[in-house]
RNA sequence: UCCUCAGUAGCUCAGUUGGUUAGAGCAUCUGACUGUUAAUCAGAGGGUCUCCCGUUCAAGUCGGGACUGAGGAGCCA
């Protein structure tokens, strides 16, 4: 029975009047003890409910509060007034679930803050911003699916629970059923793993890549999109415990393909989203305007949100190596000027001040650089000939920064062999992903692109926190 | 983890040099009105000034500490 509504976008873009309808939702606002703004998450639009003077009794009309659930049967009609094509002329309103406005955190004429509704973020998703970014964030998963659906890509899922060590991406979280007072302990003390529910130590991912790598060297094109987890104590705007992250890996790509591949596909899930998500990013594009607003003239975006985005989908990026992007700095007004905090010099890791400047001030536009100096990446990038640099690559994208990581991998063994041996990384417990090199090797290359950037750059959002739908961070594991 | 800033009503904020009973808008409640568009109008209620310790005749206000949040940095996606 519940089946039988329709939801609140069909009906917005119904091309029928006259017809008897039922819709369901909740109470966005309720005035004039007729007019109920009903929304059901399908747009950010709501209808217009009229249950005209007479039809409900007092008691009802009491329970017609902000946040209430209705079922509303009726006919759909054009509207008489201006502000909206239709509406529902109600011949009942039964209500589904009461909503006790002095209890209920959300009133539309309040401004909430951003920090304040993640503390209610089991609600929030009924606000317009969050209702809009999540519908943009379901949008660009969809994309992500389709484009390596699109390409012959197999989605692989990659373990959780890893025991992996050597992937060096940062602090990982301990997974264990060991006991924390009665830990059990080997005689020089050491905490005994074969204890353990999987008899060592394990881990949950950082990474899907090396065992990604695994799938490449079979399936020849594989990506994955699932959880990851960072145990780092890092306090930003972009960084999260929990995130999602996408890791194509493609054997027979060197980092040419690797770069066009990357550039390709970033570009086609924002055309998707902006070619089925139109009315929330144009809300999003405006929220972006009010709140900037508050800002100085100069700290505003030069382009609007939606402009960004045509800007990105219409243009290439911008392709530099590492050599070059020294250059640049060394050769900016900024540099000369001592405007930077870190000095800059070839062999030093790209601070965020140097990204900024690149991406910002420079090119105004994404930015992919290449070439890296080897002592400043992963063991497992492929070693160029010129001994020093590494066919590493990162896009940096305006206002987010580093938005995907990449590289060719290194195939050769004895090269791969012998880096892992200068980074200290044992090989013995590698041997599973060695055998990718000793059975069959191949020129392969991958990236890892984290969906919350992209959802940052594509929403316009600048806190990470408001474009995931429970956000772990230091110190906040609610709901 | 480091630096800076903040925490006052349900929400967003003001609160002077330390000084009597702590202020506004919105929300809420009561009433009026009824084709409204964040409806409007009138009235009412609503406070452990984050917590602890200290200075002082006197602390929302000054000092120390804790907690939480924000922005920036590092790590990175």
């Amino acid at each position: 029975m519940f089946n039988k509504r329709t939801k609140i976008k069909a009906l917005l873009a119904s091309e029928q009047t006259g017809i008897d309808v039922t819709v369901m939702g909740w109470v966005r606002s309720f005035r004039n003890s007729q007019f109920i703004a009903l929304n059901d998450g399908s747009t950010n639009n709501n209808i217009q409910v009229v249950a005209e003077l007479g039809l409900l009794d007092e008691a009802t009309l009491k329970r017609i509060n902000p946040g209430a659930s209705l079922k509303v049967t009726g006919q759909l009609i054009e509207s008489p007034a201006k502000g909206q094509k239709v509406e529902i002329k109600a011949t009942s309103v039964e209500i589904l679930g009461d909503c006790d406005p002095e209890k209920y955190p959300l009133q539309l004429k309040n401004r909430p803050t951003l920090e304040f509704l993640r503390e209610k973020a089991h609600l929030r998703f009924r606000t317009s911003t969050f209702g809009a970014i999540f519908r943009v964030r379901h949008s660009l998963a969809f994309a992500v699916h389709k484009f390596f659906n699109d390409k012959g890509f197999l989605y692989l899922h990659t373990p959780i629970i890893t025991s992996s060590d050597a992937e060096g991406a940062g602090e990982m979280f301990r997974v264990t059923t060991l006991p924390f007072d009665k830990t059990p302990r080997k005689e020089d003390g050491t905490v005994d793993f074969a204890e353990d529910f999987f008899g060592k130590s394990t881990n949950l991912t950082v990474s899907g890549q090396l065992e990604g790598e695994l799938g490449a060297t079979a399936f020849s094109d594989i990506y994955t999109f699932g959880p990851t987890f960072r145990a780092e104590n890092s306090n930003t705007t972009r960084h999260l415990a929990e995130f999602w992250m996408i890791e194509p890996e493609m054997a027979f790509y060197d980092i040419q393909d690797n770069m066009d591949l990357a550039e390709e596909f970033i570009r086609y899930i924002i055309k998707y989203a902006m070619d089925n998500n139109r009315e929330d990013l144009e809300f999003l594009a405006q929220r972006l305007v009010e709140e900037e607003k508050a800002l100085p003239a100069d700290k505003r975006s030069e382009l609007g949100l939606i402009e960004k985005l045509e800007f990105v989908v219409n243009n290439g990026f911008e392709r530099i190596t590492y050599t070059e992007a020294i250059d640049i700095l060394l050769q900016s007004p900024a540099y000369k000027k001592k405007k930077f905090q870190y000095p800059v010099s070839w062999g030093i890791d790209l601070q965020s001040e140097h990204e900024r400047y690149l991406v910002e001030k420079h090119f105004k536009k994404p930015v992919i650089v290449t070439g890296y100096p080897k002592a400043i990446k992963a063991f497992y990038m492929r070693q160029n000939d010129d001994g020093k640099t590494v066919a590493a690559m990162d896009i940096l994208a305006p206002g987010i920064g580093e938005i995907v990581g990449g590289s060719q991998r290194e195939e050769r063994l004895e090269k791969l062999e012998q880096r892992m041996a200068e980074m200290n990384i044992p090989t013995h417990e590698m041997d599973w992903y060695l055998d990718t090199r000793r059975f069959g090797t191949v020129p392969h290359a991958g990236f890892g692109l984290g969906f919350e950037r992209m959802v940052l750059f594509v929403t316009g959002m600048t806190n990470i926190r408001d474009v995931i739908a429970f956000a772990r961070t230091p110190k906040n594991c609610e709901f």
